[in-house]
RNA sequence: GCCGGAGUGGCGAAAUUGGUAUACGCACCAGACUCAAAAUCUGGCGAGGUCAAACUCAUGUCGGUUCGAGUCCGACCUCCGGCACCA
C-alpha cells in the first residue's frame, strides 16, 4: 500500500526539474540580499572522491539554507584544470592534455549533477581555456608594470621527480608537496611575485577575519609570514672600515655577546680576510657548509653545529669590547642579515655552539624574582663559574650591562635600539620569514609567461592587445627539465613588440596557484572578454560570504589568494582587503584499511577508496549526503561507514512513508489554523516543532550540521509517536502534524534536496521548494514548555525531580523542592544549611 | 625541541552562561510479524549492584576552586596536526 522510497526515480526527476527551470542561476539584478557560497574548485583528475562529496554536501547545504531564507545565492563551480597530471598523462599515454582534461571535466560534471549539487552551471569556468588564462597573463603584466613580478637568478626548490621548480610553500619540509620527493636546490632564472611586499598586511589584516576563519589556519599563516620585531646593529671590524650588520630581537642581551657569527654564504667572509692559509681554510669550510646544506634541508635531524674562527675581530658598539668573528653552519643567509651576535647565555643555539667551541658564556639577564626585595645588581651575578645547563631565554632584568644594568628587558629593548639609532650604528627593524613567490614552472600545461626577449630591447612584456599568449596544440615532453614549450619553434619564435625584429618568448608557464588566486572573482562575470571581471559586477557578489575547503591549502592557496586580493585592491579592482569573510575547513574522509584497525584518508593506492557513483547508485545521493553531514562535525575527520549510510536511507524512507500515508488528508482538507481545543499531544508536538526550528536555524548559522540532522530525527521520532490516524484525526491534530512534517521537509531540503522536493509536492505544494517554500520561523511562545521538570539535588547529587509551571517563582520552587517526598527522606534529621535555586533550572539543597 | 588541537559508552558523537552527562545514529540483544530469513515495527542497551529497586562509581590521570565541574584553574599522561637552527 505504501509507496516505496525510490531515490533514483526521485533524484532524476528533480535534477531535470532544476535544470529545466534554471533553478540555481543567480543574477545581479535580484533585489534580495546576496550570499556568495563557494567551495574550493577541484582539479579535474577524472573522478570525484568522497572528500569532494563532503565539501559539496556542506556547501550545498548552506546554499540551500540561504536560498530558503530569501537570499540571492551565488553558488558556482569550475575547474582548476592546469597542472601536472594532465601532462603526466600526455607523457605516459601520448594523449593531448587538453583532451584528457576536457574528458575528465565532462565526467566529473556528470558526477556532480548526479549528486544534485545546486550549482549555477552557467558560470562554470576552467583555468586551461584561453578565455581564462588570458587574465592570468593580464594580471602578470599588471604586476610586472608595478615591479611586483620580477625575474632573478636564484637557488630554487627543484623537484627531481617532476622536473620542475616549486615554491617555498610547495616544498615545505624539504619535500615536494605533490609527490613527496626530496627537493634539491638549483640555480635558475625565475619569475617571482613580490608577496613579501604584502607581508605586513598578510599578518596585520588577520584581525579583520580572526573571528570567522579557523584559528588553526590563521596561526599557520602568521607563522609562515614569520613577522619578527627587532633591530639591526652594526659591529665595526678591527683594522677595517667594514661593518658587520646583525639582526637581533634581543638587543638587551648585547653585553653578553661573545662572538659574531656569519653564515657560510656571507659575502663579507671573502672581503674581510687577508689572503692566507687561514683564509683558504675558512673558505673551504664555508664551501663545505653550502654544499651540505641542501642535503641537510631534507634531513629530519638538525645538523650538529659547526663553525670556524676567522681570526677577524669585531667591536661591540655598546660595550666597546672586542669579540671574534666566526663562520658557522647554523646561521641562515636568507634571514635577517645573514649574521648574528652570539649570546650563549641567552640563546639555546648560541649556547650549544659556545659549549662545543669553548666560547665564553656571560650572563647578562637575571630572572625577576618575587622573593627578592632588591633589584639584583652586578655583584651578585659576577660569579660566572656557576655552570649553566641551558640558556636563559626569558626576558628579565639586565646585569653586567654597563649603564643599562638594572633595566627591565622590555624597556631596554626599546631604549637600546633607539640609542643605537641616534648614534648611527643601528636601526629598529621588522623582518619576515616569508620569501617571494616563485611562479616559473618548466611545464607545458600552464599559462605561458607573457614576456618576450629581444636581443636589442631586452625583456619586453607582451602588449595587452596580443593576449592571450596561447599554448601551442602540442609539444614534445622530453622530461629534460627544460620547459616543453622551448621545443616548439612556432611558439618560441616571435617578433619583438617594440622593434619588430625576431625575438623569443619566455618558455616557462605559471604556477597553477596563480589560476586559483582569483578565480572566484571570475565567477562573478565569467564571460567578460574585455576584462578579468567588471569591478562593478564583482562588487555585488564579493567578498565571498562562506568559503569551504580542506585545510591542506592553509598556507598555499589561502595565502596566495589573500595576497592577490590586496594587489587587486591596489589596482583599483576591488575595494576590500580580504576576499573571504568566513572560512570553514572540513575534515578528511577516512576509511579503514582492510584487515587493519587503521583509518586513513581514502586513496587509490591504499585501496580504501569509496566511489561516489556507487554510493549514489546503491543508496541515493540524498542518503549519501545526509550521512556525510550527520556522521561527524564538519571540521572533524569523517570515518566512512556502510552501515551509517544505511541508517541514513532508513531515516529518509521513514519520513517519506509517513508523508505518503498522510498526504491525502494533509493536502486536501487540512485546517488552515490551529484551534484552541488542541490535545495535549498536539500541543507537545507543536512545541517540539518550534523548538527544533529554533535549534536547526541556530545550528545552520554556526555550521553545526551534524546536530541539525539529529534534531530532525528527534522531531520525526515525536511525529512517529503521535498516535493519530489519517481518517480519524481531529483538525487540530492534523494541523500540528502538518506543521511538523512540513517543517521537517523544509529543513531537510538543504541536506537531502531531492527527497525534500518530492515530499513537498506530496504535501500539496506545486512549483518546487524554491517557489512555494520558505524557511520556517520558530514561534517562541509555542516552543515554551507548559511544565518544567526541575532536578533537585542534595549536596550536589541528583535525588529527585519536581514538575512546576514555567512561571514558578523562586520561593515556590524552593518550597516544592523541600516538600518533595524523596527529598524529605534525604534531609530529615539534617540541618539544611543552604538552598540554591537556579530559576527555571535546578535546586540544590545543602545539608549537614 | 617549539607551537597548536583533542581525550566522554563497543563505535561516530551530544551537552546555552559552570546547573538532569551519554541526545541522535551505528553496532549489539530481546520480542512481534514470518514456515523461515531479510526487511519492517516494538522494547532494551555506561559500569557495578539488586528478583526489582535503593544505592555506588563513571567524561585520559592527579589535585584545586565551587552549593554544584565534561565545562574553570594547576600539574601530568596519551594521541593527532603544524613548524623545524628564522637570531
Amino acid at each position: 500500500m505504501d509507496e516505496k522510497y525510490f531515490p533514483e526515480k526521485i533524484e532524476n526527476k528533480w535534477q531535470q526539474h532544476w535544470e529545466q527551470t534554471k533553478a540555481f542561476e543567480a543574477t545581479e539584478d535580484d533585489p534580495r540580499p546576496k550570499f556568495y557560497c563557494l567551495e574550493m574548485l577541484p582539479y579535474p583528475s577524472g573522478f570525484l572522491h568522497m572528500g569532494h562529496v563532503r565539501n559539496y554536501a556542506i556547501g550545498d547545504a548552506l546554499a540551500w539554507y540561504k536560498r530558503l531564507q530569501g537570499f540571492n545565492v551565488m553558488h558556482p563551480i569550475g575547474w582548476d584544470s592546469f597542472g601536472q597530471p594532465a601532462e603526466q598523462a600526455a607523457i605516459k599515454r601520448g594523449i593531448n592534455p587538453r583532451d584528457w582534461t576536457e574528458e575528465n571535466i565532462a565526467h566529473m560534471r556528470g558526477q556532480m549533477k548526479r549528486l544534485g549539487i545546486s550549482y549555477d552551471w552557467s558560470r562554470e569556468i576552467a583555468a586551461h581555456r584561453p578565455d581564462y588564462y588570458k587574465w592570468d597573463q593580464w594580471f602578470f603584466l599588471k604586476m610586472f608594470e608595478r615591479g611586483l613580478a620580477y625575474k632573478k637568478k636564484s637557488p630554487v626548490n627543484w623537484c627531481p621527480k617532476e622536473s620542475t621548480v616549486l615554491s617555498n610553500e610547495q616544498s615545505s619540509g624539504g619535500v615536494c608537496w605533490r609527490c613527496g620527493a626530496e627537493v634539491e636546490k638549483r640555480d635558475l632564472e625565475q619569475w617571482f611575485l613580490r608577496i613579501t611586499e604584502y607581508a605586513e598586511q598578510l599578518v596585520g589584516d588577520i584581525k579583520q577575519i580572526e573571528t570567522s576563519w579557523p584559528e588553526k589556519v590563521l596561526k599557520r599563516q602568521s607563522d609562515w609570514v614569520g613577522r619578527s620585531e627587532g633591530a639591526y646593529i652594526d659591529f665595526a671590524v678591527r683594522d677595517s672600515d667594514r661593518k658587520i650588520r646583525v639582526f637581533t630581537t634581543r638587543i638587551d642581551t648585547i653585553f653578553g655577546a661573545t662572538a659574531l657569527v656569519l653564515s657560510a654564504e656571507h659575502p663579507l667572509i671573502e672581503e674581510l680576510l687577508p689572503a692566507s692559509a687561514l683564509k683558504n681554510h675558512v673558505m673551504a669550510f664555508a664551501a663545505k657548509v653550502i654544499a651540505g646544506k641542501a642535503a641537510r634541508d631534507r634531513a629530519d635531524e638538525e645538523a650538529e653545529k659547526e663553525g670556524i674562527n676567522t681570526g677577524v675581530l669585531a667591536i661591540n658598539p655598546f660595550s666597546g669590547e672586542t669579540i671574534p668573528v666566526w663562520v658557522a653552519n647554523y646561521v641562515l643567509m636568507e634571514y635577517g642579515s645573514g649574521a648574528v651576535m652570539s649570546v650563549p647565555a641567552h640563546d639555546e643555539r648560541d649556547f650549544e655552539f659556545a659549549q662545543k667551541y669553548s666560547l665564553p658564556i656571560r650572563r647578562v639577564i637575571e630572572r625577576i624574582s618575587h622573593e627578592q626585595e632588591s633589584i639584583p645588581h652586578d655583584a651578585t651575578s659576577e660569579d660566572q663559574s656557576i655552570a649553566m645547563q641551558h640558556a636563559f631565554t626569558d626576558e628579565g632584568i639586565l646585569v653586567n650591562s654597563g649603564d643599562w644594568s638594572g633595566k627591565l628587558s622590555k624597556d631596554a629593548i626599546r631604549e637600546m635600539a633607539s640609542y643605537a639609532e641616534t648614534h648611527g650604528f643601528g636601526q629598529t627593524a621588522v623582518t619576515y620569514r616569508i620569501r617571494d613567490w616563485g611562479i616559473s614552472r618548466q611545464r607545458f600545461w600552464g599559462a605561458p609567461v607573457p614576456i618576450i626577449y629581444c636581443e636589442d630591447c631586452g625583456m619586453v612584456p607582451v602588449p595587452e592587445k596580443d593576449l592571450p599568449v596561447r599554448l601551442p596544440e602540442r609539444a614534445e615532453f622530453t622530461g629534460s627539465g627544460e620547459s616543453p614549450l622551448a621545443g616548439v619553434a612556432d611558439f618560441v619564435n616571435t617578433t619583438c613588440p617594440k622593434c619588430n625584429r625576431p625575438a623569443r618568448r619566455d618558455t616557462d608557464t605559471m604556477d597553477t596557484f596563480v589560476d586559483s588566486s582569483w578565480y572566484f572573482f571570475r565567477y562573478c562575470d565569467p564571460r567578460n572578454e574585455k576584462a578579468a571581471f567588471d569591478p562593478a559586477i564583482a562588487s555585488k557578489w564579493t567578498p565571498v560570504d562562506q568559503y569551504i575547503g580542506g585545510d591542506s591549502h592553509a598556507v598555499m592557496h589561502l595565502i596566495y589568494t589573500r595576497f592577490w586580493t590586496k594587489v587587486m585592491r591596489d589596482l583599483g579592482l576591488v575595494s576590500f582587503d580580504e576576499p573571504v569573510k568566513r572560512l570553514l575547513t572540513q575534515g578528511m574522509v577516512t576509511n579503514r584499511i582492510e584487515g587493519t584497525d587503521e583509518w586513513k584518508a581514502m586513496s587509490k593506492s591504499l585501496g580504501n577508496g569509496v566511489d561516489p557513483d556507487e554510493m549514489v547508485q546503491a543508496f541515493g545521493a540524498d542518503a549519501a549526503r545526509l550521512f556525510v553531514l550527520f556522521a561527524a562535525p564538519v571540521e572533524n575527520e569523517l570515518r566512512w561507514s556502510e552501515s551509517g549510510i544505511e541508517g541514513a536511507v532508513r531515516f529518509l524512507r521513514r519520513v517519506y512513508t509517513m508523508v505518503w500515508r498522510w498526504q491525502e488528508r494533509l493536502s486536501n482538507d487540512a485546517p488552515a489554523t490551529a484551534n484552541d481545543e488542541s490535545s495535549a499531544a498536539a500541543r507537545a508536538l507543536r512545541r517540539k516543532t518550534h523548538q527544533t526550528i529554533a535549534k536547526v536555524t541556530n545550528d545552520f548559522e554556526e555550521l553545526h550540521l551534524n546536530t541539525i540532522v539529529a534534531a530532525l530525527m528527534e522531531l520525526f521520532n515525536e511525529v512517529s509517536a503521535f498516535e493519530v490516524q489519517p481518517n480519524t484525526a481531529s483538525d487540530s491534530d492534523v494541523f500540528a502534524l502538518r506543521e511538523a512534517l512540513e517543517s521537517i521537509v523544509l529543513m531537510l531540503a538543504p541536506i537531502s534536496p531531492h527527497a525534500a522536493e518530492e515530499m513537498w509536492e506530496h504535501l500539496g505544494h506545486s512549483g518546487g521548494l524554491l517557489n512555494s517554500g520558505s524557511w520556517p520561523l520558530a514561534d517562541a511562545a509555542l516552543a515554551k514548555r507548559e511544565e518544567l521538570e526541575i532536578p533537585i539535588q542534595v549536596n550536589g547529587k541528583l535525588r529527585s525531580r519536581v514538575l512546576v509551571a514555567p512561571d514558578v517563582t523562586e520561593e515556590e520552587l524552593r518550597t516544592a523542592a523541600l516538600n518533595d517526598e524523596k527529598i524529605r527522606a534525604f534531609i530529615d534529621g539534617h540541618e539544611v544549611v543552604k538552598v540554591i535555586v537556579v530559576p527555571q533550572r535546578l535546586v540544590n539543597i545543602v545539608i549537614r
